[in-house]
DNA sequence: TCTCCGATTAGAC
DNA sequence: CTAACGGTCTAATCGGAGA
């Protein structure tokens, strides 16, 4: 008996922060509009019209200025807090259609619809939930294999006649070839600008392509990444849905500058915050790290200053999660690579070696230090509840110019009583 | 020669 | 007026160091 082809279902938001902005600003519905990275550097999300101006995703801002004056079109700082609460309302919405389900990223989420009847029915059933009780507008593509539902829900999103629906696995052979002829080899998830760049030289530009190309020439060429996307749009399953997401290994937060910083203690401040958010975020996950690391780095995109990226790593004494602890490890290294004679641009910190705090073994020789686990619990409350930097660490918040630039970010809709409009 | 490790590359979003 | 170009994360791969 063979086994019964998968009806995986890739649900994916439509043009998500700016679908987010447009929620509570419906006056901006019909205007092209785009969202910009933090810092307010580049476009991360644009609306149909603004696409239809000819804007890039990444490019930047200051590039399309003069495009968006011509037509009239806006651009917002990006909002997460918006974004995430959104976020989570639509998965909460689609994790009732189906007991497994994967969210895949902030504005995708794959749905197991293996074994559901009236596939079609359901699918625009998701998609009229989600959109009235969110605002939120989603397509769903349906496949055999991850891949391939990634690349329906491509054809869901291009084809205004699916209406947001399209199921690969309801094509006969002749026709799913014929689709496959027809898209482009760097719409398939996993292959980038220089995959297709190296694929163009082996005479591969179509996904039909790719799928039938030599299977062991593929392999040697192109490893075993590619040969698992070659049978995934072969309708063989390599990429499993995950149930429960494994704990980072590795958590970095760094920042671009709002302005240049020539001086230690600013540096020290922005450090300080950025410790601040990967410990917590070590601590929402359980976890304890044994290395920390800090880098600086000057602006790379001004060929007229002289350049500077030093990147310095500590193992710690004990795997650890105390913001207090890293600290100092930070300020410590922070100092030792620190040049005045240099503008810097961004810094970062970054946690790895990270290990379950079940996991971790006591040192038998060292007496165990006094930790601040119940300090940090208390911090995170806090901050959970009345908001992150509710409560700071003494070198956080001196100074602001290091702070990025956000010049055009809405309110916080629908996570800050502060921010809900009065009518 | 084998293995381990860090750096680099590529990709996603 | 000028300058203005993101942030996190994973996996594979490669080359050198050390066993």
């Amino acid at each position: 008996m063979g086994k019964a082809v998968q009806q995986l279902a890739l649900v994916d938001c439509n043009n998500f922060y700016v679908s987010c902005e447009r929620v509570f600003r419906p006056d901006l519905a019909q205007v092209p509009l785009v969202v910009l990275s933090n810092n307010d550097g580049c476009v991360v999300s644009r609306s149909n019209e603004a696409k239809a101006l000819g804007v890039k995703m990444g490019q930047p801002w200051f590039e399309c200025k003069a495009l968006a004056e011509q037509h009239g079109m806006l651009a917002m700082s990006s909002n997460y807090a918006l974004y995430a609460d959104m976020s989570n309302r639509v998965m909460q919405i689609l994790s009732d259609f189906a007991p497994r389900h994967e969210v895949y990223s902030i504005d995708e989420c794959f749905v197991d619809l293996t074994g559901l009847p009236k596939l079609r029915e359901l699918s625009y059933a998701m998609r009229e939930r989600v959109g009235q009780w969110t605002g939120i507008p989603v397509c769903v593509g349906i496949g055999p294999t991850k891949t391939l539902a990634k690349l329906a829900n491509h054809v869901a999103k291009r084809h205004p006649r699916s209406r947001g629906v399209f199921n690969y696995n309801d094509l006969s052979d002749a026709q799913k070839s014929h689709l496959l002829q027809r898209i482009p080899v760097d719409e398939v998830w996993g292959v980038g600008r220089q995959l297709t760049r190296r694929l163009s030289q082996h005479g591969i530009t179509t996904v039909l392509d790719l799928r039938d190309a030599h299977v062991a020439t593929l392999r040697a060429e192109f490893g075993v990444v590619m040969e698992k996307t070659q049978r995934e749009l072969q309708e063989i399953a390599c990429i499993e849905m995950q149930d429960v997401q494994p704990a980072r290994q590795q958590i970095i937060c760094s920042r671009s500058f709002g302005q240049m910083v020539t001086e230690l203690p600013v540096l020290q401040d922005a450090l300080s915050t950025f410790v601040a958010n990967a410990c917590a975020k070590l601590r929402a996950q359980n976890s304890h790290a044994a290395v920390m690391q800090v880098f600086l780095q000057t602006n790379r995109f001004r060929r007229d200053l002289p350049q500077y990226m030093p990147s310095l790593a500590v193992p710690l004494p004990e795997p650890t999660d105390d913001t207090l602890e890293v600290n100092r490890w930070a300020h410590h290294l922070c100092h030792r690579m620190f040049k005045p004679e240099y503008a810097y641009k961004k810094a970062g910190v970054v946690l790895s070696e990270i290990s379950p705090v079940t996991h971790r073994q006591g040192d038998l020789l060292e007496p165990v230090r006094a930790s601040n686990t119940r300090l940090m619990v208390a911090l995170d409350t806090l901050n959970q509840r009345f908001g992150r930097g509710t409560v700071k660490v003494s070198t956080q918040g001196a100074y602001t110019q290091w702070q990025m630039r956000q010049e055009r970010k809405s309110p916080n809709y629908t996570t800050d009583w502060q921010d809900i409009p009065m009518v």
